[in-house]
DNA sequence: CTGAGTTCTTGTCATTTGGCAAGATAATCG
DNA sequence: CGATTATCTTGCCAAATGACAAGAACTCAG
C-alpha cells in the first residue's frame, strides 16, 4: 500500500532516514482526481499536504477584475498545498485545479502536526519545502522586475518546458504576468531565434 | 538585560508564553549598527536571525546589468534575516543595509535550531515567521502582475507610508518595479488628487 | 559656508505592452 | 461526425513605461 514515488521524495532530501520515510508514508492516503477537479477552492481552508505522484496542476486567484491568474504550476514528485491556508488556518484565496488526471497522496494539517512533533527530521524536511517555495518565489519576483517579458519567457521554456505540455497558453501568460496576446506576439519573434 | 521589546514581540504572537519568552531572549545578542551597515553581504553565509528594535533596513540584490533591486524593507519590531542562505546554509545573493542607525538582537543558525529542538512553542513561531513572509511576498506578486505601477505606489504609500520617510525613492522605484523616472512621474500624477 | 556627490525631476522619444475585436485553429462533447 | 466552445493569432491603436540626458534640489563632509 506504500508509496515507492513518496518514499523516494521523502529520502533523496538526505534529511530523511529510510526507515523514517516508511514511518512517514504510511500516514498517507491515497487520492485520484480527474482532470478539472479541485485539490483546493477559494474559501475553503486547505487541510491536505498533498504529494502529487502522477499528473499536473496550477494553482491561480481572482484578480479585482475577475480574470484568473496562474500562481504555479505543479508537476509530479512536489509537494502541493497552498501554504498560507494551511499553516495559519484561513480560508485560501487560491485554488488549486488539475490540468490532468492526478494521482497522489495526502495528509491533513493535524497528522503533519503530528509528525512534526514526533520526528525531527520531519521537521527539517518540512521547513526545507518551505524554504525552497520561498527562495523560488523571490527568484521569480526578481525575474519580475527585472528582466523583460520575453526573458521570463525564454527562462520558462527553458527551465520547465512541460508546463507548456500541460498547461494552455493563456494560463502562461498570466503566471508570466503578461496577456495571452502579448504571450503570442513573444512566441512568434522567439521561433525567428 | 533582557529585551522588553522582543519579549513582547514573541508572546504577541499568542504561540509563546511570557516564561517561554524570557527564556527564549535570553541567548539573543545585541548589536549596533550604523547608517549604511551591512546586516549581510552578497556572497556571505547569513547566520543571523536579527530581531529589529530600533531603525530602517532594506535588502536588495544585483541585476545582470549592475542595477541594485530593493528587494524588501524592514522596520522595527521585525525579524530581519535573508531566509534561503540562512536555513540553506547557502551564501546569499542579497545584501541587507541600514538605511538608518539600527539596533537589535540576534540568534545564529545554531541557537536557532537548538531552540528549535528545544521548545516547540518556539519553532511554531518560527514557522508563523516564515509563513507570513511567504505569503507576503505572494500577495506582493500578486499585485505585480494585476496591478498598474500607480496602483502600487498607492498601496504601498498608503500601507507603509515609513518607507518613504526612510529610503531615498529609487530605492522604493526598483522594489515597485519601475524606473526612478517613472515614480516621479507617478508621484506627480498622484499628487493631484 | 562651500563644493562634490547624490538624488530627484523633467523633456524628448522609442519600446513594450495592453485593449479590443475578428478570424483561424483546436478541443470537447453529445 | 458535427456543432459548440475554448483557445490562439493577428491587426489596429492607445497607454504605460523605459532610456537617456540635462538641470534642479538636496545632502553631507570638510
Amino acid at each position: 500500500m506504500s508509496s515507492p514515488a513518496l518514499i523516494t521524495f521523502l529520502t533523496s532530501s538526505n534529511l530523511i532516514s529510510l526507515s523514517g520515510a516508511g514511518e512517514i508514508a504510511i500516514g498517507f492516503t491515497e487520492e485520484k482526481l480527474n482532470k478539472n477537479d479541485f485539490l483546493l477552492q477559494e474559501g475553503k481552508l486547505a487541510n491536505k499536504y498533498f504529494f502529487l505522484e502522477e499528473g499536473f496542476m496550477r494553482s491561480f486567484a481572482y484578480d479585482l477584475e475577475g480574470s484568473d491568474i496562474t500562481t504555479n504550476f505543479y508537476s509530479a514528485n512536489q509537494v502541493v498545498f497552498e501554504v498560507s491556508s494551511f499553516f495559519q488556518r484561513t480560508p485560501s484565496r487560491e485554488n488549486i485545479q488539475c490540468l490532468t488526471d492526478c494521482k497522489g497522496r495526502y495528509i491533513s494539517y493535524e497528522q503533519l502536526n503530528h509528525l512534526f512533533h514526533a520526528l525531527p527530521e520531519f521537521r527539517e524536511f518540512g521547513r526545507s519545502i518551505l524554504v525552497k517555495g520561498f527562495a523560488a518565489l523571490k527568484a521569480r519576483m526578481l525575474s519580475m522586475i527585472t528582466d523583460t517579458a520575453e526573458e521570463r519567457y525564454a527562462r520558462l521554456i527553458q527551465s520547465n518546458p512541460e508546463i507548456f505540455q500541460y498547461a494552455p497558453l493563456k494560463h502562461v501568460a498570466s503566471y508570466l504576468g503578461i496577456t495571452d496576446t502579448s504571450l503570442s506576439r513573444i512566441r512568434k519573434e522567439f521561433q525567428k531565434k
